[in-house]
DNA sequence: CCTTATATTTACGTTTACGTCAACGTCAAT
DNA sequence: ATTGACGTTGACGTAAACGTAAATATAAGG
């Protein structure tokens, strides 16, 4: 058995737990590029890969547009100094992004244990008290 | 000069960097509750923590109902145990996305990581280019 | 041949999270 | 007395990201 090199688009949905309508209207943003058979969808690795980009993407909190705009400024050939300048600093910028969303989740993790450890003491008391009985 | 323990709309707005109306929208959907002098609100030390939550839970890609979920679980009080476990069993899953979202951060910095040493590379042999002309 | 499953396009509906007036109140300063 | 500055309440508008329904195609299986 060798990895599929093509797929329909309820494999896809299946796979990442999405909708077909929603995997079509990637494409309709600009996300997703299947070749057709006859009318129909056909997927590349490629297609696969940008599908799994987006939905991490989306997971941070980006918008479609801004998916659009991160994998084509990843697909683009920048050369010229200028462009690669720009590049650089669109990097930066997410670069910041993400470590506030890591300090942000940091922070969260932290309170979750902290009420994590509030509900063992009172299950743990809880406990004790209906021993007694 | 101590910290103050009330504050206007527009105080908290420039403090966050949002709009008023942004604000009372919060209001409207449960997250603030500031108490009214006249006509005017007026937010204490607690409203203000609450955005500062909300607007953190913005950037973790929450909607408001899931921050208002959350803020009003950490207020409740609960005591018994089916309650209690209830509870961890949202604290496991809030877990389990947090961290989900941390590994999303780390392939893409990882990812950021790359392009801009491919960047680097190009820049540099631009400059040498250059400086042979 | 007929049904069933899977796919398509078109199009309108929906939710979320505000933006954007409009019309008004109020208090201080000129 | 008027002019801002800052606040208020509606109310309508909007962009994003699909959901959902309708009408159609098409290929496979009984």
């Amino acid at each position: 058995m060798v990895a599929p090199s093509s797929f329909t688009i309820t494999e896809l949905a299946a796979e990442f737990d999405v909708t077909p309508r929603a995997i079509r209207f990637y494409e309709d943003t600009g996300l997703l590029e299947p070749r057709r058979v006859g009318r129909n969808r056909v997927y590349s690795q490629r297609d696969r890969t940008r599908l799994k980009l987006t939905l991490r993407g989306k997971r941070l909190g980006l918008s479609l547009q801004e998916i659009l705009q991160l994998v084509r400024m990843y697909d683009s050939e920048a050369d010229t100094a200028p462009q690669l300048q720009a590049f650089m600093a669109v990097l930066q910028s997410h670069r910041a992004q993400l470590e506030q969303q890591q300090d942000d989740i940091r922070v969260m993790l932290a309170e979750i244990g902290q009420h994590e450890q509030r509900c063992r003491r009172l299950l743990a008391s809880a406990a004790k008290a209906s021993a007694r009985r």
